[in-house]
DNA sequence: TTGTAAGCGTTATCAT
DNA sequence: ATGATAACGCTTACAA
């Protein structure tokens, strides 16, 4: 068993408090029992028991982190630097994932109160606000928010990102763009950049708006290719029309599932086919808000897309290779969060850095600060400007 | 505040005792009193202190877990699932991320032992070994190893991993095969990968081995990226003279063109003349461990390469973007891993798949069972065989 | 400067 | 079936 304080004071013939105070509160102590006493509790690695001292002191330095997705290379990276500076700062960071689900947010949550934690930064969803309610600890809402202003929040200016990008695909010279979002109702970074978009009106610019049904990342990838298919199927068959429409074009994995339902239907030539079978296939991908598709069979056909966040994107440029098209030829893609596996793209796809490290940064620091008094302002939510990452485009 | 079961003793006129019991132990105490316990105990959300709770039974139910590096997908897979299986078996899991350093991995190992954890699943790094010296709560390692048998091990057959690599790219009819380490006394799977590589000797193959600088994932993909751009270039000099056959040293003209175009690698400088400065500018790439440049230069010109994790692979796939070459035509790529941005490359590039999640499960749920002394058996290796991945291969 | 003693919130062992 | 009591290892007045 490891040696307690008591244990040692024993063995060297002191009081446990003077122990004690030789280690937290050196000044408090004659120089040479200090030495003494440090030079044995070295010795043997002795480590003070955390939970009594937590139960002693009625505090802990215990700091909770939790997560939607810590698969999410990003918000691994975040819980990374928050741990880091946790650690720096003499906390104890614990950190704890919830896969976007509720249940285990809760669960999550419930836990560490009953450790004693002393502060919490959460990625939220629309559940935590009523999880928090009775929680009376510091809290800092990282990269999402419970819109409760309750708490500190550090997140992406969404506006200014949306802003950037459309005005980035305008520049690129395009006419009529695909957004692809996820629910909205559910995380609020998509609404916000949902409806950051109604502000980005740039001229002779429209905007088609997806909303990509599937919970985890991995849902909404596999979600965002097949609609992907589906648009690239539209054009192909738009221009296709225009010519002789030959036949299929070549199609690997994905895209040979979702077709085997419809096989093409009555493809046959005569215009742009699909429609009724196209119409339900879509609806079944995406979220209950209607959605017009006769505005993606506009005279205007899609030039560019737009992922709200690097699951979609991935979805996207999947689907593209499904098609076997480069990418940013016909149609210019671009996408938030500027993912890992950007670099290993033959092609730059142009992306808006998120600033997910940075808002850890400050969030965790914040927190830590308010358990230890050393900021009293009223809550603050600091959004942080993203920056514009492109070959073509290396102002800002 | 929140209410304490002595608090809630006073409120209901029963000793703290009864409600510990009505809590713990519902059979040792009358339904009627029970009953009254607990709706009151629900009503007011009273939350045990397990401060207090661990200080008094001497014991807890925190699991740590400590991985070396988050931001890795694979891992962080890993961490989630291995926290799923504590959550489910009643226990609750503390994640921490070294990042490969020791001295984090020292900290976090010695604070997590002050918080009284009853079980620790590790990624061991050669440091871990004295580290755990004094440790005397069960261990399970996972994915490497400290080589010392005194835990479980749950990780891949490397052995059979670099078995099926070689054969594969056998089978497609490879003749000179260079092969991307990390650091080999650092990490024990890099160790044994290499060391299986022995034991691969297929008909008409030869390898040239690569041991990749670097410590972090990072680091070791941008450097991976280097030598690959070196190997590329000097297999196009290679070419280059043998179809001139103008029987010079005039190579180092032809990598101009991807050193200007390629972007943002950073910077393999002006153009390259190869030998004696290939020579010591691959030296600073690498490991001190010798490697005959001669074999690079052979007759056999490399024509697979296989990267033994996938940061090194993200190196490789960098490497030939920047030469604006296909992947696995002229050269045939093999990877370890199986990391996610595979599935976004418009080619194919086949892989082992790392048995990581099942391994995770295995360990975490053996660590559990030593703990609950379900399992007693002398300490086990468990080697899990990988699969093959590839869509020209798609047997096993 | 150091020792003494009380108490943090639980649970285990007794006694009732 | 329940209540009283001690103890887990530590910190912190207060006393010496």
């Amino acid at each position: 068993m490891a040696e307690s304080l008591t244990d040692i004071a024993r063995k060297l013939n002191v009081a446990p408090s003077t122990i004690s105070r030789a280690i937290s509160d050196p000044s408090k102590v004659a120089p040479k029992t200090r030495a003494k006493i440090l030079s044995y509790v070295e010795k043997v690695g002795y480590k003070p028991n955390l939970s009594a001292r937590m139960l002693r002191m009625q505090r802990s330095t215990t700091i909770g982190i939790v997560v939607n997705d810590l698969s999410d290379s990003l918000i691994a990276q975040a819980a990374n630097i928050m741990q880091d500076v946790a650690f720096k700062r003499g906390y104890f960071p614990v950190l704890l994932s919830t896969e976007e689900s509720r249940t285990k947010e809760r669960e999550s949550i419930s836990r560490l109160m009953m450790t004693n934690i002393c502060g919490l930064v959460i990625i939220p969803s629309s559940a935590t606000a009523s999880i928090l309610e009775n929680i009376n600890i510091p809290v800092v809402e990282l990269d999402r928010s419970t819109n409760t202003n309750h708490n500190d929040e550090f997140r992406m200016d969404d506006q200014a990102a949306m802003q950037m990008a459309t005005r980035y695909l305008h520049e690129q010279g395009c006419k009529h763009i695909a957004v692809f979002f996820g629910n909205i109702d559910r995380i609020s970074s998509f609404k916000s950049r949902y409806l950051a978009l109604n502000t980005c009106a740039q001229e002779g610019l429209t905007y088609s708006t997806f909303f990509v049904k599937g919970v985890t990342s991995n849902e909404l990838t596999s979600t965002a290719r097949l609609i992907t298919n589906i648009i690239l199927d539209e054009r192909h068959a738009a221009t296709a029309s225009a010519a002789t429409s030959a036949g299929g074009h070549k199609k690997s994995k994905a895209s040979a599932d979702h077709d085997s339902g419809s096989g093409n239907g009555n493809g046959s030539g005569s215009g742009i086919s699909v429609d009724v079978d196209t119409k339900s296939r879509l609806k079944e991908l995406m979220l209950p808000i209607s959605y017009d598709l006769s505005k993606l069979k506009s005279e205007l056909p899609i030039d560019g897309m737009i992922a709200a966040n690097h699951s979609l994107a991935s979805g996207m440029v999947q689907g593209f290779n499904d098609h076997h098209l480069p990418l940013n030829k016909d149609i210019k893609l671009f996408t938030f969060d500027h993912p890992d596996w950007l670099s290993v793209l033959p092609e730059d796809i142009p992306s808006i850095t998120h600033p997910l490290n940075k808002a850890a940064d400050l969030a965790m620091n914040r927190l830590i600060d308010r358990i230890e008094n050393k900021y009293t302002e009223t809550v603050e939510a600091r959004l942080l400007r993203p920056q514009l990452l492109s070959s073509s485009h290396i102002e800002e």
